[in-house]
DNA sequence: ACTCAAACGTA
DNA sequence: TACGTT
DNA sequence: GAGT
């Protein structure tokens, strides 16, 4: 070793290249904080951010999940990143995101970000994926068809009822809701049903409970004490919203009823699904009062002894759900979902939880605030 | 070479 | 099964 | 696209 004369400073750390040793550096984006709003790397987050919704429209769905990861890895690093060696170090940042960052930091941009952004192509699959039930595969049809606006897709004679929704709809869903403008349909939400259901749990719940400034759309999960009562509560809660004049459309109602029109005399198949660990979801177009804007309120109603796990898993973000699903079944030979923890021995066994906590517990992943679950 | 979350809806 | 949404 |  002769030759070598390191200070201390070469052997301990070195700025440029090192990572900051607060960061946790982890594939599994729930074991670390993720604010809303990062301090450091925003610019470059925003560019990556293209590239992956442009894999997205593309039906690339893995390439679009890693650069979620570098994303997220990005937001939660607790300053700027200064060199590529730097960039390299961070689980998920591959020698691909690695070299858009090397450009980056030399030249101030990416420029298949800025192709992408340039490209009219890509403008307009992005406003025809955005038409709630229209999805990639149904974008490029339309962009293959030579549609360029939102008047033309109106025109298509192939629109499901979802999409002829979605199309009427459009203009309404995307204007962003303030969190005012949501506070105002949950005073509604929770006055109409608290009447009728007094002792029933309301929780906003998705971006909203993250802290977002503004949402696309309101998360709800709804669930009562006596899980008995807990049967009709969605169905009464349509109803009485319905009757008030508060609901435009239900984009899709989850009843049991609905579904199973095969086989089975399915009057008992049905009653058994609702009373297990079916969650009843109604998405639907809400008229917030003041605006006469039609809003996008997703209802979400879980059985009492799912109503933690039924939090959790609808406050999100997408990514933080994704990771602690992963971290759930690659670490602890556990399964999560948003009905409950399961323990994957056989058979399988449902692991009991009474609080969001218990789950972070369970799962020994140090407690996240919702605000810092924006991976 | 394999994995990447997991559930539920319509047509 | 294909495609959509959360 | 990246990790294992
Ligand atoms: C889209 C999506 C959402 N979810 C969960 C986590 C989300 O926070 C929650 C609500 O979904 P969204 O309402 O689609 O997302 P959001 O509330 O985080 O953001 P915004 O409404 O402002 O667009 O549902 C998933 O688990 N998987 C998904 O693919
Ligand atoms: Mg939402």
């Amino acid at each position: 070793m002769e030759g070598n004369n390191f200070t201390d400073e070469e052997l301990s750390s070195d700025m440029e290249f090192d990572l900051d040793p607060c960061f946790i550096n982890t594939k599994y984006e729930c074991l670390r904080p993720t604010p809303l709003k990062p301090k450091y790397n925003q610019c470059l987050v925003e560019l990556l951010e293209v590239i992956e919704h442009a894999r997205e429209l593309n039906g690339e769905e893995r390439n679009a999940l890693s650069y979620r990861h570098a994303i997220a890895a990005l937001k939660a690093y607790p300053r700027n990143i200064e060199s590529y060696a730097e960039a390299r170090k961070i689980i998920g940042i591959g020698p691909k995101i690695g070299n858009h960052i090397k450009e980056f930091l030399t030249t101030g941009t990416i420029p298949e970000a800025e192709e992408i952004n340039a490209s009219e192509k890509y403008q307009t699959l992005d406003i025809f994926s955005r038409v709630y039930g229209v999805g990639y595969k149904t974008a490029r049809k339309w962009y293959q068809k030579g549609y360029k606006s939102i008047r033309e897709c109106m025109k298509d004679p192939y629109l499901t009822h979802v999409q002829r929704l979605g199309l009427e709809l459009f203009d309404d869903f995307q204007k962003k809701m303030s969190r005012q403008d949501i506070q105002e349909i949950l005073d509604i939400l929770n006055k109409v049903i608290k009447t009728m259901y007094p002792d029933c749990m309301i929780t906003p719940v998705g971006g909203y409970r993250r802290g977002k400034e503004f949402s696309g759309d309101l998360d709800v999960v709804v669930s009562h004490p006596q899980e008995t009562v807990a049967n009709n509560l969605l169905k009464d809660i349509v109803e009485i919203l319905i009757n008030k004049g508060h609901l435009k459309h239900k984009l899709f109602y989850g009843q049991p009823s609905a579904k199973n029109k095969k086989d089975v005399p399915s009057e008992l198949i049905s009653s058994h699904k609702n009373i297990m660990d079916n969650l009843d979801k109604c998405f639907c177009a809400f008229i917030q009062p003041s605006t006469r804007i039609c809003r996008q309120v997703d209802l979400i109603i879980a059985p009492y002894s799912q109503y933690p796990t039924t939090v959790l898993g609808w406050t999100g973000s997408k990514q933080f759900e994704r990771s602690i699903r992963n971290f759930a079944k690659k670490e602890k030979k556990m399964t999560f979902a948003s009905h409950g923890l399961f323990l994957n021995v056989v058979p399988r066994r449902r692991v009991c939880v009474t609080s969001e906590k218990d789950v972070f517990d369970i799962l020994g992943i140090p407690w996240v605030e919702p605000e810092m679950r924006n991976c």
